[in-house]
RNA sequence: GGGCGCUUAGCUCAGUCGGUUCAGAGCGGCUGCCUUACAAGCAGCGGGUCGGCGGUUCGAAUCCGUCAGCGCCCACCA
């Protein structure tokens, strides 16, 4: 077999991708292991694979992965969220760019366009991910909007309708002026700006006196149907029961008091407009105030305002102030520095607004949702997330869930001529229960709601919907796969999406969604900022993976992320995922070049090396898997990365390794075939790739065999005592490493060793390994002190490298000195301690003990340098 | 305004119960090597008064207080 010198991961990732999809290998159907569910963060249909996604699915990608290894019957449920409000967006732009305009367009038109983008573009991410290497059970895709998504997130809305938790009302919410629909809290976010605060003064009715009042939104005062003064401010007590006057539209409101108001701000006055504020409305109905609501749905002026119709209201904001001057009632402007709401989607100033939506009270359905988590029935990680989760359950709010688009669950609510209305799965049944109150109502009077629910409120029920358990509650799947074991998604979508899958979870299967939610980090560039479309400061992951392998992407993400923190992304980290793969190759490349001769005995080295690798790796996988219970992926690469890289390669192979063109020994070489096994199992989680390339070349495969399916490995418990005594075997190599260095001994001349040997740091049985990587002609034993050779100390054990020439005393008597000086005042601090009647008295005996030993070593060493300094001292 | 978190080597981060596995890892840096798997390599070496200041303790990166800087979440001061 032709092994090539170079690993090429283009040539091998694509084949085995299929080869796992041919045989099915990512599939899973009940069965009587085990379950491990994973459920995908729906990435929007629309969109394009990010570094965010690259991470996220990497992580839930190991983990699947690792489950399956581990013997249980895995299932990673991949899918798209049909995003209603972005991806109408979208639509809509694209349909400009080609001269439509949406508002041309009727209802069933534009959804056309909307499902054809969908189909042409949709699903493009999910390839994307499988370039990653997601094991992902293809065949279980869902999306949001497919049928039965769509009839669970109607079903879900009837009950919770008939358990009278949905509403309708007319209320204060978030209006995007741009997208022309009400938005839910938590989409706006608010932004520090420099703004204006203008001083305006009202006239009072019947008077020539004012009052003057503060606003950083002057335009509003079209719509001001009060003034109020806090009812505790002596100096507005002789303004009750008077009026003012609204300056330009001379409409004469009265003053009112009210708690709300703060003394200290502004001056202490301030303009109520019930229709375009929140606290305003809430000021207007506790004082049953006049609403005139002055903007059109786009932001731009009504008919009501009376002045400036049709005209934005950010440019009214600019042409009111000559106005107001010119009538007298500018006082002054201050600079103002205030929070602005925005749209997440379309970024334009929230406008709050009164409209009729539908609402879904919270407070009851997040009770076993926040109980469940601050148990720990849920476990975060990192837990410092369970402070914010609680901190929004406490203080939920009634979720606003309609929208007014198009594309998305079109709210199943059917009104009848008169107003009332029926709630039904389809437009029949709405037929047959609005004929039970009005029997003679024809089609074309039963009206569906226009709007569109909130594209969280179908996410919500991911975990559920997937295995179609809200259709069919005792199905086999949602039994079998629910609840699901971890959910891995970015710290940002814990209210939108998180917490409400966990509301949902309790509410319709009385259970957790999924036992452990894991928070990724944000993706930063190297100085330190989100990566954004609009920075265009992200790479694009498939050109990555094209460039480093899929492979060594992930290991790239993997190495600088820990949970939940932000990790700073640069080309250096694939880069060396990439390098690790290559790494990985070429110790394969050294494995299956060597001739075997079976006939070979084994050597006392290869034997030695392997026993010991075996602990080692025990110890190893031992804390990996510590690692993954805690979720610290990263934590347990780099172990798989110390123990291929530096204790396999670094080490055993460099023990076993035959001289060059020499074979090796039967029972080695099917040892390290073995370890390497091991290696490659344990590995391929993180490298699914390159492990399974060299896993099929290691040994015969029958069609159909996978590393995804062998078995992750398992740890033997480990002789920490063998360990320990392998490393001073290692010690007393680097000491002769170093010896060569010093003197520029080349490596091929072999030296010789001597060894005073103390109560520590020497391990006889490994003198052939030490022999065998240090060169040695011979390894002695000795009872004294060898002059004229260069030394080393392992522990309480001083090796003898007899140098020959190559010595300076000068520089080897300084040296000494100076370490005799440290180890004199190292026992200097440690008698102190033990002189200190306080410690010995108080400290456990233990530590007291621990003292006493160092301060036997420490002048153990102090007549050993003494001895030494004496000796080069004479000649 | 309230709450949470962070600050340890040039960079990214570990550091559990206060004490010999406490000052660590990876990357980078420096030096020397093209030593026959691998220069995507090997060998070796530096580098931090653990953000500042106090306190508790026989003993503090670790516990407490405080100050400074950074980050995040929430909130109706126009």
């Amino acid at each position: 077999m032709e092994i090539p010198s170079k690993y090429n991961p283009a040539d091998v990732e694509d084949k085995w991708y299929q080869y796992w999809t041919a045989h099915g290998l990512f599939h899973s159907e009940p069965d009587g292991r085990e379950p491990y569910t994973v459920v995908i963060p729906p990435p929007n249909v629309t969109g394009v694979l990010h570094m965010g996604h690259m991470l996220n699915n990497t992580i839930q990608d190991i983990l699947t992965r690792r489950a399956r290894m581990l013997g249980k019957n895995a299932c990673w449920v991949p899918g798209t969220d049909h995003a209603s409000i972005a991806t109408e967006a979208k639509v809509v732009a694209k349909l400009r760019s080609d001269g439509i305009s949406k508002a041309n367009l009727t209802r069933e038109q534009f959804l056309e366009h909307a499902w054809d983008w969908t189909r042409n573009y949709g699903g493009v991410i999910l390839t994307q991910l499988k370039k990653l290497g997601a094991s992902c059970d293809w065949q279980r895709t869902c999306f949001t909007m497919d049928e039965a998504r769509s009839q669970s997130v109607i079903m879900v809305f009837i009950d919770l309708y008939n358990k009278g938790l949905i509403y309708r009302g007319k209320r204060m919410v978030n209006w995007d002026p741009a997208a022309l629909t009400a938005l839910s809290d938590e989409e706006v976010f608010y932004r520090e700006e420099q703004s204006k605060l203008y001083y305006l003064r009202y006239r009072i009715e019947g008077e020539e006196q004012y009052v003057t009042i503060a606003t950083t939104r002057p335009e509003t005062i079209l719509g001001d149907t009060a003034v109020a003064v806090n009812p505790n401010d002596p100096r507005f007590t002789h303004l009750k029961g008077k009026k003012v006057i609204v300056p330009l539209v001379n409409r004469p409101v009265p003053i009112i008091m009210d708690d709300y108001v703060e003394m200290e701000f502004g001056t202490g006055c301030l303009k109520v407009t019930p229709a375009h504020d929140e606290n305003d409305y809430e000021i207007g109905l506790r004082h049953n105030l006049e609403i005139i609501d002055i903007f059109n749905d786009n932001g731009t002026m009504n008919a009501d305002a009376t002045m400036f119709i049709g005209d934005d209201r950010f440019d009214v904001r600019k042409k009111i102030i000559p106005e107001l001057e010119r009538a007298g009632s500018l006082v002054k402007i201050e600079d103002y520095t205030n929070k602005v709401g925005y749209s997440e989607r379309t970024n334009t100033v929230i406008e709050p607004r009164l409209s009729t939506q539908w609402f879904l009270k919270m407070t009851e359905l997040a009770k076993p949702a926040l109980e469940n988590v601050m148990n720990d029935n849920i476990t975060f990680y990192p837990a410092r997330f369970k402070n914010i989760y609680r901190h929004w359950m406490e203080n939920i709010r009634d979720w606003c869930i309609s929208r007014q688009l198009w594309w998305g669950h079109r709210i199943p609510v059917y009104y009848l001529p008169d107003g009332r209305f029926v709630l039904a799965q389809t437009r029949e049944e709405a037929m047959t229960l609005a004929r039970e109150q009005m029997p003679d109502i024809t089609d074309a009077q039963l009206r569906q709601d226009d709007d569109v629910l909130d594209t969280w409120f179908s996410s919500w029920l991911w975990p559920i919907s997937v295995f179609d358990g809200i259709r069919f509650p005792d199905n086999d799947d949602i039994k079998y796969y629910y609840p699901t074991n971890d959910l891995v998604t970015a710290p940002d979508i814990i209210f939108f999406w998180v917490a409400r899958m966990i509301i949902t979870g309790y509410e319709y299967r009385h259970n957790y969604p999924f036992k452990n939610v894991y928070f990724t980090g944000i993706v930063r560039d190297e100085l330190g900022r989100k990566m954004s479309k609009q920075l265009g400061n992200s790479p694009d992951p498939l050109e990555l993976i094209a460039k480093y392998g899929a492979d060594g992407v992930r290991v790239g993400m993997l190495l600088c992320s820990p949970v939940g923190g932000d990790l700073r992304y640069n080309d250096s980290l694939p880069q060396q995922g990439a390098g690790f793969a290559t790494k990985i190759w070429n110790a394969f490349r050294l494995v299956k070049g060597w001739q075997v001769d079976a006939t070979l005995p084994q050597p006392e080295h290869s034997r030695l090396a392997i026993e010991w690798f075996r602990h080692k790796f025990g110890a190893i996988l031992e804390q990996t898997n510590v690692h993954f219970e805690k979720f610290r992926i990263s934590d347990a690469l780099m172990g798989v990365y110390i123990a291929v890289k530096d204790e396999f390669s670094g080490w055993l192979l460099e023990i076993v390794k035959p001289e060059y063109q020499h074979p090796i020994d039967g029972k080695t070489y099917s040892e390290v075939i073995g370890i390497f096994d091991s290696l490659l199992r344990m590995m391929h989680p993180f490298m699914p790739f390159v492990t399974e390339e060299i896993w099929q070349l290691l040994d015969e495969r029958a069609d159909g065999q996978s590393i995804m399916t062998a078995t992750w490995p398992t740890a033997r418990c480990c002789d920490e005592a063998l360990l320990a005594q392998f490393d001073d075997a290692r010690e007393a190599v680097s000491g002769i490493r170093n010896v060569r260095t010093k003197y520029n001994i080349a490596n091929k001349d072999k030296l010789q060793l001597f060894v005073l040997q103390g109560d520590k740091g020497y391990a006889p049985d490994y003198g052939s390994i030490i022999c065998k990587l240090g060169n040695l002609s011979a390894l002695t034993r000795v009872e004294k002190e060898i002059p004229d050779a260069a030394t080393f100390l392992v522990k309480s054990t001083t090796f003898f490298v007899p140098t020959g020439n190559f010595i300076d005393a000068e520089e080897e008597l300084e040296k000494l000195r100076k370490e005799l000086a440290y180890t004199q005042g190292f026992l200097k601090s440690v008698m102190g301690k033990l002189n200190n009647e306080r410690f010995t008295a108080n400290a456990p005996e233990a530590v007291v003990t621990v003292e006493r030993a160092k301060k036997a070593d420490a002048e153990n060493r102090i007549r050993s340098l003494e001895e030494q300094i004496r000796a080069l001292v004479k000649d």
